[in-house]
DNA sequence: TGTTATCAACTCTCACACGA
DNA sequence: TCGTGTGAGAGTTGATAACA
């Protein structure tokens, strides 16, 4: 496993080991003697050292640096790290592992709050100015600008950041007189509408920049010598103002600028305004201050917005969580409330279900002690194949009776105000080996009671569903009933009342038959590798559900930051009307897309980087996509398709485009036309960064576009 | 042998129609 | 107004078969 690794300059001038390193892996790994700690550490700085002098010297802009290890050969060659600067124990330049690393696991959620939480240290600090620097240069429409494209204006605005009440301090503006083609094509004027007349009385750019380094000094953002005063950066629209023309220029003139210690870390900016807003931007003090206050708001840190940093996110924006405290750190809802102490909400649903089949199993054998059970046959699938042991049309056979287990947990109804619980899913009319006997399980804070079902009550359609996953049996307790107690026990008494119904059994959660079927689950690989890998990250509490709701907002929050200049409409299609037997509108949480933009549906899927025991590898898996199914027409039901890679190291957004991991959903394709895309990671690759890596490489390689990261 | 495609189970959440 | 029923959105997990 890995430990991530994001020297700041500071630390890498540092002789010693920061005592804050050596206290946090001690922490993670108590039994490593503090020696074997050090060791480790000092080691790991130093590969981080050669990682960033790799990392710079493929930079366009030098970025200064204090102190730089050698690197080994082999490292000079290596693709670029991913976006963390993670560095796995056997990427080190010997290639073993390095010493008392050996139970060391991913980063959690506390060790990034440690480099980055708010309040840290190493959080990087909002800047007090920034210049917001937007060139214009010569450009033709009718054929490239040969040898290169030369700059023509070259102004800049300052400003104080102070949130909403920044204001600009100062303005530098120059035009320059190109030397190469002193002559403007026509487009060039009509795009910036500086005229020949202009440039021609205009310095020449080795006049130029001496100015406005003499301007900078002017502001005590540059001292005498040249290096930077303060904590300030140069803000560019893009990453072309600097990365490309200004770099492309002074490199083919042979000149040189001394960025050194003055604003090396431009903080690029992808893509943030439409070409008009840019320009009106360049024009008017009202843009300078907008970006400057959306940078400040964001955070944007130079650091990580540095081109070198990961190839693969070069142009995406990387945000900071903190920014999203809103979203990420919203009250429990009364549900998660309720269930804070209950030790089987902390399952995955998956094995909260394999619980409740236990438990219902327990409750029957208890009741027909002279019972012979055993495993319902699994069955064939559509395309024929053998099913999986889990996929077995019935749970259990009982003396020969079809026995199915269906479990739920009670949970309040907001739209509603009340408890209800609702078991899905129970196929009760099939051709072939109906339900004999159904056995429900009822979750509630700190209980769980077993009812045999008379396979009448309260069962009602489960929608378009219906045909491929069953009907569903939905009870609820009574409007203003609060207490879960009295909603459980009302729940409990209507299914009775029914009259063939019969409790079976009750359990208290903390009980030692419970805690054992707990614990069980517990040990599972994908179960220990949530645990240990997602302690403490953001949201990993929810559950999934919920999870995906939250990223979706802040999935469509990033997306307004991409377009500040598109309109958003979230809840596309929410008037629409569905249904067969009730037609009712869809309202806004099963609205067509998840939002408009503009004239665009976007439809955003999120997924967890997930743990997968038979195959060994992390893996992502986004479902329930429609794509291009025959009831939509044969088209899609999107334009755009966001996807959301939930991982340990923060939340990935991409631009979904080609069809890498695309396949279909077996009866969810055939009936309901959903569609799902996995990419998996490396076989037995644990470390959760290389493992991404490879995970976004392949998706980029099948065309999909970085968009934006959110940091833990 | 490793990777990809496929299948189907699991449960959770939100929203609303309709009739008594 | 309340109780009941309906609809459809969501992600997670684990296995097998096919393919390279």
């Amino acid at each position: 496993m890995a430990l991530v690794v994001d020297l700041c300059a500071e630390e890498e001038a540092a002789d010693e080991v920061p005592e804050e390193w050596v206290r946090r892996v001690g922490e993670i790994c108590p039994c490593a003697p503090r020696e074997a700690v050090l060791a480790s550490l000092r080691e790991t700085r130093d590969v981080a050292c050669a990682v960033n002098q790799l990392l710079d010297s493929l930079s366009p802009v030098p970025r200064k640096r204090p102190r730089v290890e050698t690197a080994s050969p082999g490292q000079r060659g290596q693709e670029p790290l991913a976006e963390t600067g993670a560095k796995t124990t056997h990427d080190s330049p010997a290639g073993k592992a390095l010493p008392g690393w050996g139970s060391l696991r991913a980063p959690t959620a506390r060790d990034m709050k440690i480099r980055r939480g708010p309040g840290s240290p190493l959080q990087p600090k909002p800047f007090e100015y920034l210049v917001v620097l937007d060139f214009e240069w010569t450009a033709d429409n009718r054929r490239p600008v040969k040898p290169i494209s030369e700059i023509t204006q070259f102004p800049s605005v300052l400003v104080r950041l102070a949130g909403h009440k920044s204001t600009v301090i100062d303005e530098f503006n120059a035009y320059v007189r190109p030397t190469l083609n002193p002559i403007l094509p026509q487009f060039s004027i009509d795009l910036t509408g500086i005229t020949q007349d202009t440039v021609d009385k205009a310095a020449p750019l080795e006049e130029v920049l001496p100015q406005y380094l003499e301007w900078l000094r002017s502001h005590g953002l540059v001292s005498e010598d040249g290096r930077r005063q303060g904590h300030w950066a140069i803000c560019t629209w893009t990453d072309a103002d600097i990365g490309a023309q200004l770099v492309r220029e002074l490199s083919f003139k042979d000149q040189r600028l001394n960025w050194h210690g003055i604003p090396c870390d431009h903080a690029g900016f992808h893509e943030p305004c439409s070409g008009s807003e840019r320009k009106r931007g360049s024009e008017n003090r009202v843009g300078a201050l907008m970006l400057g206050q959306r940078m400040q708001k964001l955070w944007i840190n130079p650091w990580w917005t540095r081109p070198t940093l990961a190839r693969q996110w070069r142009s995406a924006l990387t945000l900071n969580a903190a920014q999203f405290a809103h979203i990420l750190e919203a009250s429990p809802t009364p549900t998660e409330a309720a269930y804070m102490d209950d030790p089987l909400a902390k399952m995955t649903v998956a094995q909260r279900g394999r619980i409740f089949q236990r438990v219902s199993l327990h409750a029957l054998a208890a009741m027909r002690p002279k019972s012979k059970f055993s495993k319902a046959p699994a069955g064939l699938c559509l395309n024929g194949q053998r099913r999986n042991r889990h996929q077995s049309e019935h749970d259990l056979k009982c003396d020969g009776r079809n026995v199915e287990c269906k479990g739920t947990t009670m949970r309040w109804d907001t739209f509603s105000q009340r408890w209800d619980a609702m078991w899905l899913g129970i196929k009760f009319h099939q051709k072939v080996g109906s339900i004999d006997d159904l056995v429900l399980s009822l979750h509630s804070p700190g209980r769980v009671d077993v009812l045999l079902h008379d396979l009448t009550s309260y069962v009602s359609h489960h929608g378009v569903r219906t045909r491929s996953r069953g009907h569903s049996v939905c009870v609820n307790a009574g409007q203003g009933l609060v207490d879960p107690a009295q909603a459980c026990e009302n729940i409990r008494r209507k299914l009775l009342s029914a009259g063939a119904s019969l409790q079976m059994a009750t359990w208290d959660t903390h009980s030692a038959l419970v805690a054992e079927f707990i614990h069980e689950e517990s040990k599972s690989e994908a179960a220990e590798m949530f645990t240990i890998c997602y302690r403490d990250v953001p949201l990993s509490q929810k559950t999934p559900t919920s999870r995906a709701l939250c990223l979706q907002r802040l999935a469509f929050e990033v997306d307004h930051y991409l377009h500040p200049r598109s309109s958003l409409q979230y809840g596309f299609g929410k008037a629409d009307l569905v249904g067969v037997k009730v037609l009712m509108r869809r309202g806004p949480a099963r609205a067509r897309a998840d939002w408009l933009r503009d004239n665009v549906r976007v439809e955003f899927k999120s997924s967890k980087l997930s743990w997968n025991r038979a195959n060994s590898c992390w893996l992502v898996c986004f479902a329930g996509i429609k794509y291009a199914h025959a009831s939509e027409g044969g088209s899609a039901a999107y334009d755009d398709l966001l996807l959301g890679i939930y991982s340990p190291l923060g939340l990935h957004l991409l631009r979904y485009a080609g069809n890498v991991g695309l396949s279909t959903q077996g009866v969810g394709t055939t009936i309901e036309g959903y569609h799902r895309i996995v990419v998996q990671g490396p076989s037995r690759e644990e470390d959760i960064a290389a493992a991404l890596q490879v995970i976004l490489g392949k998706l980029k390689a099948g065309g999909c576009e970085a968009l934006a990261m959110i940091r833990w």
